[in-house]
Formats: C-alpha cells, structure tokens, sequence
DNA sequence: TATGCGTGGAC
DNA sequence: TGTCCAAGCAT
C-alpha cells in the first residue's frame, strides 16, 4: 500500500482538461443552485437531474421563490424524480434560511443542521460554494479512495476509514487551494473513468498511483454487503373519471413511502393478491357494478419490494371529490403523480376504449 | 447499525 | 429479461 496518498495537481490538471459540462456548473458563487443540485443528485444520476436541476430553477429561481411556494407545488414539481423525501426537506430547508435572511450557513456544521442535509451534502456545499477544506464523501469519492489503497473492507462498514482517508487529500496544498474542484474533479473521475464497472485505467490521471490497479484487483472493489431480495406486493387502483376527462386523485400521507404526493384511489400494497370483490370495497365511490377491470396489470420497481397493480375504471357525470381528494384534467394527472402511477395511466391508455 | 425510501439507465 | 448502480438522508 503506498504511504501517501496521490498528488492533488495532478487530479485538478486532468480536471482543468477533461472536466464535464453540467447545468449547475459555472456558477459556484451562488449557494443556492449548489445545494438544490446537490440535493437532486442523491441517488440520482446527473444525466437524469440535468433536464430537471434547469425546469426547477426556472420556477423556483431562487431561495425566497422557494420558501414562497406551497409545499403542494414543490412535490408536484419533483414529481418522477424519487427520493419525496428531499423535495418536503428541500421545501423546509428553503423556508428555515430564508426565515434567517435568506444566506445559507458557510461551515459544515451549520448546513448540517438543516432539513434534508447530511454529511455529504453539508461537505459539497461547504466546499463548492464556500471553499471550505472538506471533501464530500460520496459513492465516487468512495469507490475512487477504495482503489486507491485496495481497501478490502465492505461498505458501509468501510465508510469511516475511507472518509479519513478522503478527508487526507486536504493535506495537499494543491487540494487545499481548490477545494470544490478538488470535490468535483473525484466525482468527474468516478463518473468517467474510475467507473463501478470497466474502470478505465488507461486514462487515469493517477495510473501507477493505485493500489488495486497494481494488484488488479480494481473491479471487485470496493465491496458491498450483499442485498435483500425484494418481495412482490398487489394492489389494485380506481381510475375515476368524469364527462370533462377529469380524475379523481387523492393525496399520500405527508411522510412514508411517496409521502405528500398524489396517486389514484386504491387498496392497500400487501403480499396476497386481491381478490376482484374484495379490491373493490376500496373503491373511491359508488357506481357500483360500473366498474371494468382493465386488462392486464401494470408493474413497479421500488427499491425494498416489486409492485403488481390491477386498474379499475369507471366514468360518472360530474366528480365530487371528498375530502383528501381532489379533481384534475385527466391530460395532465401523469406529470403530476409519481412513476408508480404513471404506469397505471399508461395501462389505461393501451386498454381498449 | 440497519432499514425505508424512487427512478431510469447501463449492461 | 434481471441486476446493479447513482453527487444520501432520516430514523
């Protein structure tokens, strides 16, 4: 194992050259498109929050726009995203610093404090947008710093060693100098060339530098505990519509699994299926025997379990939602749901009319 | 420390 | 097709 860690230079030179071109990049000034990027990028590839990370900004150009929002306005515009979670604390977050004057904190702690941020966000922000010396420990800076010392333990037991093995590069002047393109730099690596799979150590800056590479052993780290299998749940969902093609919709508890956000009316999500009678007792309201069950069924990927759905539909003359619910154009329900939901429009829309 | 929490892309 | 993976956080 080599007893010191690779040259900062030589990382921010291939940086300088090679880096990537990304809408929240160019303007590391302004804390507040630093923290929303980062928070759309946990656990979600930068190829999927580009389009999103620009359509948010536009509506929410900044912290005050933000904190003005209704928090229903927030979820529907993080609608296909994931992770709800982020968009409520996203939500609060903007509401606590702009309640303080509307300046994000610059030290690690104090955006540490703050809804929706943990050890990694608090780390980018502090050193993209402040400078601060910290390196941001995520699953490239965690991948990248494995490899780079072989080391053999599984994540996440493994997680503390490599922080304070990242956290060593600010030792390096060079790092210490730029911290947030030191932070971005192992990202660009980690992306694009000390990748999960196939890492490309031909065009590594720090070729010769690795400890795996020179043992070959860089693919099969770092390594991770092995995960659970995931358990196929039912359920079976009301697409309700009326004379103007509105739908019922009605709103998810505010925390939990799609937390605050809207979906179609249905049973509970278990492991046995529903029988046809006893889905419908679930129904939203009664037309009754006016009920089709939809051909087919649509199916759903969470990340614990694999969802199975049956759609029933029916059409009434005027909707009158109850409370919890409420009445939407059915053109314009799917950008406003989450995936999950989607796939049950798309079933609808394939179905014969 | 372990678990719950979404989604889309790569292979 | 299935499997793995991604700029993680809260509890």
């Amino acid at each position: 194992m080599p007893p010191t860690l690779p040259p900062a230079a030589a990382l921010l030179a291939w940086y300088d050259r090679h880096r990537r071109t990304l809408p929240w990049r160019g303007d590391d000034s302004d804390p507040y498109r630093i923290w929303l990027s980062e928070v759309m990028l946990q656990q979600t590839t930068a190829a999927a929050a580009g389009p999103r990370f620009r359509r948010f900004l536009q509506r929410f150009p900044d912290i005050h726009a933000l904190a003005a929002a209704p928090e229903s306005a927030v979820m529907e515009e993080w609608a296909g995203l994931g992770y709800y979670a982020r968009a409520r604390n996203l939500h609060a977050c903007a509401r606590a610093v702009a309640a303080a004057g509307g300046a994000f904190p610059r030290d690690v702690e104090g955006l540490r404090a703050l809804p929706g941020v943990g050890a990694y966000t608090a780390a980018a922000v502090a050193a993209i947008a402040f400078d601060q010396p910290v390196v941001p420990l995520d699953a490239n800076v965690e991948r990248v710093v494995a490899r780079l010392r072989a080391v053999e333990e599984p994540l996440p037991g493994a997680r503390p060693r490599l922080d304070a093995l990242a956290q060593g590069f600010m030792a390096d002047p060079a790092a210490r100098a730029r911290p947030g393109d030191f932070a971005q730099a192992l990202f660009d690596l980690g992306a694009t060339i000390c990748t999960a799979r196939n890492p490309a150590c031909a065009l590594c800056p720090w070729r010769g530098e690795c400890e795996a590479q020179r043992r070959g052993v860089q693919a099969t780290l770092p390594r991770k505990a092995p995960k659970a299998a995931r358990p196929l749940r039912h359920g079976a969902h009301f697409l309700l519509t009326d004379g103007a093609r509105n739908v019922l919709l009605r709103r998810r508890p505010p925390s939990g699994l799609l937390g605050g956000m809207l979906e179609l009316p249905g049973t509970p999500w278990r492991e046995a299926p529903w029988e046809d009678a006893e889905a419908l007792a679930f129904a939203p309201v009664p037309p009754g025997p006016d009920w089709r069950r939809v051909p087919g069924v649509a199916r759903h990927g969470f990340t614990h379990f694999e969802l199975e759905m049956a759609l029933f539909a029916a059409e009434v003359p005027a909707l009158a939602p109850p409370e919890g619910t409420e009445a939407r154009p059915l053109a314009e329900a799917g950008a406003a749901m989450p995936t999950v939901m989607r796939r049950l429009l798309d079933l609808a829309a394939a179905a014969p009319a």
